[in-house]
DNA sequence: TGCAATCAAATTGTATACAAAGTTGAATAC
DNA sequence: GTATTCAACTTTGTATACAATTTGATTGCA
């Protein structure tokens, strides 16, 4: 089969070896919301399901909390993370700071290889809506984000929305609206269609509101998250 | 003694327990220079010295390495990082995009405590210049831009200035041109007046310029650096 | 003398064993 | 019937033992 090459390491993995493969696994797991929030992550269940050691699976989940991906409770174990409304405010603040000026920079480098990239990505995208794969294609449309950074070629800049668009997988699986459309498809349209032009103002006008668009689509109100204090007081997992 | 409190944690630990107090120990050395860019730091050595097993030793390794502190090479140990004059440049764009931001949004939070804290920051600085400890105080300057970015209550944005102020500890030891002189002095004092005032636009300003004033004092033109291009052509690790 | 190959020492990677902390559930006292 | 305590069990934290890889040197050969 034709289908896109995939990135499969959603986070650039800071550990080598086979900790690296564990890692790769549980982040792909995690944004495509088959791991959803909260879910304890045992360290023997792991070692076993993978095949590896416990020294292995500690590094790899050592490795995700520095991402943020995992929250590490001393003495309590691993559980998928659980960002608060807060947090997730923040990160949006984030990726509204950096992201469209590194689209701006993106579109001054575009080259026509990086183009044929993008539209793979969205091609990939369309083909997982197609296919029934909605967790695909959200996986897939944090990757958009992620490549772009890294056509801007500022690294440090692009690890930082890396982890941002990490949180982003687990905000979304917690705090979205479901009655608001998927609109991705157009805006990533629009984000090529700049790139292609080169027009760096362009593109750092559709990046921030694109960023808008998303932040509009989930439930940030400070409610006082019945369901999860409720779970904290009542079974502390 | 009546110094000021300072924070002996440069870097907000993501572990806990003894590999923390390690990672702080190891995080101090570097920030101070004690511990300079390449220095190997052997397992056995480490777990000897602080009395922990390797077990330990290997958890702060890899924390460190995750904010770019610490180089991890497979099966060849872990070195103090040395950032390339290219990693340099980003550092510094990337703090020019976030931390003007920054000081304005901790201009307009600002509060009597908090100004008192960053005041102590200054004060502390002096001290350690006075007494003649130059690694201490480039250690209290960083901090004094994290405590910014504290107080700005962006926590998310915080943590990236904390790995950014991190890793421009060891761009100093490497490119720091001697001629130029230590002129933080003024530059924090105006950003303090600025908070003072509760003035933002000031305070983005004087942020702007400072980390202008900072990267002029680098020696950041591109020399072939002979010794590391050499090795990653000849010997690709 | 120069080069290559092999071997030994040291270092890191991984697995496992033991210690410590936490959780669970039942039994008992009120 | 409820609450509390205690003990067994489960899970994580740390140390150590063993395997794999790298490094450097020594020896043999051209």
């Amino acid at each position: 089969m034709n289908r896109i090459a995939e990135n499969p390491a959603f986070i650039t993995p800071t550990v080598t070896g086979p900790a690296a493969k564990l890692m790769t696994s549980l982040s792909q797991a995690i944004h495509e919301h088959r791991l959803k929030p909260g879910t304890k992550l045992g360290e023997d269940d792991l070692s076993e399901i993978y095949g590896v050691s416990r020294t292995v699976v500690r590094a790899a989940l050592q490795a995700l909390s520095h991402v943020q991906l995992v929250e590490l409770k001393r003495n309590r174990g691993a559980f998928v993370a659980k960002p608060t409304i807060r947090e997730a405010r923040e990160v949006f603040e984030a990726r509204a700071l950096l992201e469209p000026r590194t689209a701006r920079s993106a579109a001054e480098r575009m080259t026509d290889a990086a183009l044929a990239r993008l539209e793979s990505h969205i091609a990939a995208e369309h083909q997982a809506i197609a296919e029934g794969e909605p967790g695909r294609a959200l996986r897939l449309s944090g990757q958009f984000h992620i490549e772009i950074s890294h056509i801007a070629d500022q690294e440090t800049i692009a690890g930082f929305i890396e982890r941002l668009v990490a949180r982003s997988s687990l905000i979304i699986a917690l705090y979205w609206k479901r009655e608001s459309a998927l609109c991705e498809k157009h805006a990533h349209h629009a984000l090529v269609e700049a790139f292609r032009r080169g027009d760096g103002d362009e593109a750092e006008a559709q990046m921030k509101s694109h960023l808008i668009d998303i932040v509009s689509a989930l439930d940030l109100r400070d409610t006082p998250e019945p369901e999860v204090s409720l779970r904290d007081i009542l079974a502390p997992d």
